[in-house]
RNA sequence: GGUAUCGUGGCCGAGUGGCUAGGCAGUGGUCUGCAACACCAUCUACAGCGGUUCGAAUCCGCUCGAUACCUCCA
């Protein structure tokens, strides 16, 4: 079975199929750089990641667009400040400041949960003649209309040629119910229309020269220029948290539309939501936890710290669509969970092979790919896999039986699916340059040795030494192991 | 009010018109000098009410409940 994704476009399942044959353009909503990177931002960056790394496997040539905000866009579509330059207020910095300090801290966290990095993460700043450009093709389609300064796309107007709301859902009667009006918004022709120019006032600092004045450019143009700049008129896969559906995915269809006469995505791919409680973590809750008190531990929510591979392993084992709850129970059960994924791992690459076998693993790996073909149903793949670390240990304690060759498969399963397409790091005790392993061996011997001798005082204090240095052995019935707790 | 999604066992979380999800926790075993690990067995389930069907937790309708979006948010 081929690649299926779900599509919000038509709320379907579809046969993924690149627009250009071995080409894959992606281009997913990053942060706005003007805060410490939550549980939140994780989601899209890692369901993201795992589609990255499988269209790799499969062979297709990806460029995987994610962008940086760092134009702040107001807090309201005509009022209120800009979000960085407000952040810039308050801790006393340049904009630029607050924008580097939060890429880079975005960077760290994200590299901590193993997300590839993209191929391109261009910043909207960088890009305000691409903005200022396109903005002048949808004048010159008539779709759009200036006013003092400002310019705002006319969606009554494009609704006429194009059907505006696909995506969300919503029809432009319902839309225009909704919509708040403002009392400042009098500018505009219509409530639902928006901003895709913006004029500055005296106080704003982001600010750049235009055709029609300074100002600075709308909430979602510079998702429209930069992945037409990047990917095309038309490109593959839209990505990024379903919170975006409306209205920023909205407007970027609409602004491409309007400006170049052609849907811009075939492909929209949203995650769901990280919830705490039930609801939504985010920002203007004020419930989110950093991704970096997750490491350390340090939030009074957080029982203990958490290593940034069961964040990933935990956000995983749920599908991408599904909502997931944050508990510190839930955390715990997905450490142990992935302890003993990582644990047969390492037994599987010391397993001898044995002259036949009693398993296929060919039969699980083509239920791993079935699994991660039908919209990447990860949770799934996990269990597959759990079946596979069953078997693993089996065969420790004699119970099945793989040849070379089979081994060799089951080797590969893991290697495959855990480490490159799902993205677990796993750390390989052999890659220690002073042979740690060596010198383990040689404890554990004596501790075998006192063994043999009913030293069990010896063996004991071996034990119970090496454990406070965080080494846990591990007794077979002829053999010992030991592994670095975490 | 509009739009969309969802309601699964002690917890997390898949899936599905008839066949074991999986993980964590619990219980009983095997193994072990003890313990841990591992393995085996086992226990709780599909919000409620109707309907379609040989058969529904899975499809349809209604009720109740939850969440998201409609204002920046991943």
């Amino acid at each position: 079975m081929p690649l299926q994704l779900y599509n919000t476009l038509t709320r379907k399942k579809e046969l993924f199929k690149p627009i250009n044959k071995n080409h894959v353009g992606m281009y997913v909503c990053g942060p706005t750089v003007y805060g410490d990177p939550h549980l939140g931002h994780a989601r899209p960056a890692i369901t993201f990641d795992l589609l990255f790394r499988y269209l790799k496997h499969l062979k297709y040539n990806v460029r995987y667009v994610r962008n940086i905000t760092d134009a702040g866009h107001l807090e309201n579509d005509t009022e209120g400040e800009d979000k960085i330059a407000k952040k810039a207020r308050i801790e006393k910095l340049e904009p630029m400041e607050i924008v580097q300090l939060y890429t880079l801290r975005y960077h760290e966290s994200i590299n901590m949960l193993n997300c590839l990095p993209p191929s391109i993460e261009p910043r909207a700043t960088g890009h305000i003649i691409e903005q200022i450009e396109m903005v002048k093709k949808i004048l010159k389609n008539k779709l759009a209309y200036e006013v003092n300064g400002s310019v705002y796309l006319d969606v009554a107007k494009y609704n006429k040629k194009y059907a505006y709301g696909q995506l969300s859902g919503r029809n432009l009667d319902d839309t225009m119910e909704g919509t708040r009006v403002l009392d400042r918004q009098v500018e505009k022709n219509n409530p639902i229309d928006f901003a895709i120019w913006k004029k500055a006032n005296p106080e704003h600092i982001m600010r750049w020269p235009s055709p029609w004045g300074e100002g600075f450019p709308g909430w979602h143009m510079e998702c429209s220029a930069m992945s037409e700049k990047y990917l095309g008129e038309s490109f593959d896969i839209h990505g990024g948290g379903m919170d975006l559906v409306f209205p920023h995915h909205e407007a970027e269809i609409t602004q491409s539309n309007a400006a170049n006469n052609c849907p811009p995505v075939k492909y929209w791919i949203h995650n769901n939501m990280i919830t705490i409680n039930g609801q939504k973590m985010g920002k203007s809750l004020n419930n989110f936890i950093n991704l970096k008190e997750f490491f350390t531990g340090s939030h009074k929510k957080l029982e203990k710290a958490y290593n940034p591979m069961t964040i990933r392993f935990f956000i995983l084992q749920a599908h991408y669509r599904s909502p997931l709850d944050f508990s510190n129970n839930a955390l715990q059960a997905a450490e142990k969970g992935f302890v003993k994924l990582i644990n047969a791992i390492s037994v599987l690459n010391n397993l001898p092979s044995n002259k036949s076998s009693t398993y296929n693993a060919t039969k699980l790996e083509k239920k791993c790919y079935d699994a991660i073909n039908d919209d990447l149903n990860t949770p799934i793949l996990i269990a597959h896999l759990f079946e596979g670390v069953r078997i693993v240990n089996l065969i420790k304690d004699g119970k099945e039986k793989l040849d070379s060759k089979g081994l060799k498969k089951m080797k590969n399963i893991f290697k495959l699916f855990a480490n490159e397409i799902l993205g677990f790091s796993i750390k390989d005790k052999k890659e220690d340059p002073v042979s740690f392993d060596g010198i383990m061996q040689i404890i554990i011997d004596l501790r075998k040795k006192a063994k043999t001798e009913k030293d069990w005082s010896l063996a004991d204090l071996i034990r119970d030494k090496l454990g406070k240095l965080n080494i846990k052995i591990k007794d077979g019935p002829n053999s010992s192991s030991w592994e670095i707790k975490d």
